[in-house]
DNA sequence: CCCTGATTCGC
DNA sequence: GCGAATCAGG
């Protein structure tokens, strides 16, 4: 596959609304993700931020890269070595799409095998908040669709045909979304014994 | 281990 | 220009 104008125009798209590079080679297709940054290098928007910022996980790393390979795969020749980068102030990105802050709450019938829900008040509005941003944007999962990757939160009844799984990408090795993982696991805070 | 993006460099 | 391999961080 090549780079065709509408490839790259889909690339531009999801790479602005933030999907990673792997979401976009899977969407695209013929491409690995390795491709896609490579490509987004060479567009010129490696970083989604841009003004004036504050990049987490690129900008202090531009320097030099004192190699010890110990496989000489390759001979380490030294290439053009980049000088002082220019921060261009490029405002090219479209703006965010803040979501609307609904609070809204649903009411699930509370079944009995329920998650771990930690009395539900003590957990981070936070969390759930973004939960029930995921429950809007979940995949909706049947049983026999989990697997080993997809989010195994339960949302509404099993006992009514309203139920399903999150199926959302899991967290890394945890059973559950990022959303639900923060819901799930809540950290031994804001529990305090107050007992005795 | 899974994932991310960043960088290098042979092609 | 392209992208696999690699690096580096979470």
């Amino acid at each position: 596959m090549s780079w065709t104008d509408e490839r790259v125009d889909v690339l531009k798209k999801m790479w602005g609304e933030g999907q990673s590079a792997s979401q976009i080679a899977k969407e695209l297709g013929g491409v690995t993700r390795n491709a896609v940054i490579g490509k987004v290098h060479r567009l010129g928007l490696s970083n989604r931020a841009g003004s004036g910022g504050a990049a987490k996980t690129a900008a202090p790393k531009a320097a030099a890269k004192p190699k010890a390979p110990a496989k000489p795969k390759a001979a380490p020749k030294k290439a053009a070595k980049e000088e002082i980068q220019e921060p261009r102030t490029e405002s090219a990105s479209p703006p965010p799409q803040p979501k609307l802050p609904h609070a809204r709450r649903q009411i699930i019938p509370a079944g009995q095998p329920l998650p771990p829900q930690p009395s539900a008040n003590e957990i981070s509005p936070e969390a759930l908040a973004k939960v029930n941003e995921v429950e809007k944007t979940a995949k909706k999962i049947s049983l026999m669709e989990l697997t080993e990757k997809t989010c195994k939160w339960p949302v509404g009844d099993p006992a009514t045909d309203q139920f399903w799984f999150c199926g959302l990408n899991v967290q890394q090795g945890k059973p559950y979304c990022e959303a639900h993982v923060g819901v799930a696991f809540q950290p031994m805070s804001s529990r305090r014994d107050r007992r005795r």
